[in-house]
DNA sequence: TAGATTGTTAATCGATTAACAATC
DNA sequence: TAGATTGTTAATCGATTAACAATC
């Protein structure tokens, strides 16, 4: 891939912005709106048309000067830079609520990223078939990452054994894992660890409506 | 609450702290662990120290010159900052996966975040229980909620209703509304929408994965 | 008291925005 | 060509880090 590159590593929150304009390109391809500015997209996208324009010429120049940006090959690049033009083989650690519903939510299989096993140690969980997918021992895990090989793994554990099973998925070769477990984690070398707070984000709302009041009912610094 | 504020509105990469603080002093209060300095919490949370006290002085010290932050008093503290030290209502607006998997978390109620009803409209899942509520059809929504002041609306719809009843819900009253829909909506007056875009956070550790590739093959710029 | 560690201000760093030449 | 809009550099803004006086 021959994408131009100005940074060592892309900033946090440009990283951030790549899904939400790959989403965004994708409705306006489905809407059948073939071209767009960067000052239009910057109006639907609450942001910038100067960022929009300086995030996507650090990737290096997919618009057309005078004419905008072409939503499909915008769309495309976007996608090649996220590595998301092609199939991701998952596996989901824990059979739970949130890895049953991880395995089950069709809107990632959409996406490319296929669930192609469950595993737990649970027999009552075992043999059962969640979505496409089915649940395994924990114990058949190595065999199994031998003979298929998974770009990511999703962490759905019970906290207690989160970290454990962190380490055995980063000996046993996997690079990239989904976090959903409620701990701090420290991840093996080599392997990147993106952590889903579900709470946090249901406490981060649950500051800004408080915050909110606080600022309409008293305007200026409240002083101990 | 006499908490002292230095900013209109707290920014928003500090407001996405609090929630890590809190639950670090809440593995720390569990572990027996009764003060910490900055130094020490920030080796665990990779902060700084500095970031740490700037943080917590904007809030107004909780901390003792020489000693440190005590534990308990500093979550006690930040959980009121984030209104999290009470219960708060919750509905859950679509019953598919996402919608049952939240409304069967334990981990929000113990957090104090509980799920009473969930609404849909498909008849197939009207009247069935899922954890500890029930799913209602959607017309009988504007009624619950005269009934049953809630804190907070999950957004589980299908994409296609998403937008029509997240203006319902702002309509009837509601000023908290936790998003699972990857769509881009638009929040009604008065209402605080929290977007969780599950697929967005999936693509970010597929690009991250890809980066480090390219980087560990070809130190330097790509150019094109 | 001496040592430790906070709270706070100033310095630095990095991200966003503004401006405009390049060019379709 | 004239109008539009990008790509890119410079200016600004905001967040993080450093430094140290205050004080437990």
């Amino acid at each position: 891939m021959s994408v131009r590159r100005k940074y060592d590593r892309i900033p946090d929150p440009m990283s951030r912005r790549l899904p939400a304009y790959y989403r965004m390109l994708q409705e306006l391809e489905a809407a059948g709106q073939t071209d767009i500015s960067s000052l239009e997209l910057a109006r639907m996208m609450n942001l910038t048309d100067s960022q929009i324009r300086h995030d996507l010429s650090s990737f290096g120049g997919f618009g057309r000067r005078g004419l905008g940006y072409n939503v499909s090959l915008l769309k495309k690049s976007i996608g090649d830079i996220m590595d998301i033009n092609r199939k991701h083989r998952l596996i989901v650690i824990g059979a739970g609520n949130i890895g049953r519903a991880v395995a089950m939510y069709a809107g990632f299989r959409e996406a490319g990223f296929e669930v192609e096993a469950l595993f737990d140690v649970d027999p009552q969980r075992i043999g059962v078939a969640i979505g496409q997918a089915q649940v395994y021992s924990m114990e058949e895990l190595e065999q199994y990452l031998k003979n298929n090989p998974v770009d990511i793994a999703v962490l759905a554990t019970p906290v207690s054994q989160a970290q454990k099973v962190l380490d055995i998925l980063g000996a046993l070769g996997v690079t990239g894992v989904w976090n959903f477990v409620p701990a701090t984690l420290n991840a093996p070398e080599g392997t990147i660890v993106f952590n889903v707070h579900l709470a946090d984000s249901l406490m981060a709302l649950s500051f800004r409506m408080h915050e909110k009041v606080v600022v309409e009912k008293n305007e200026g610094w409240t002083e101990a």
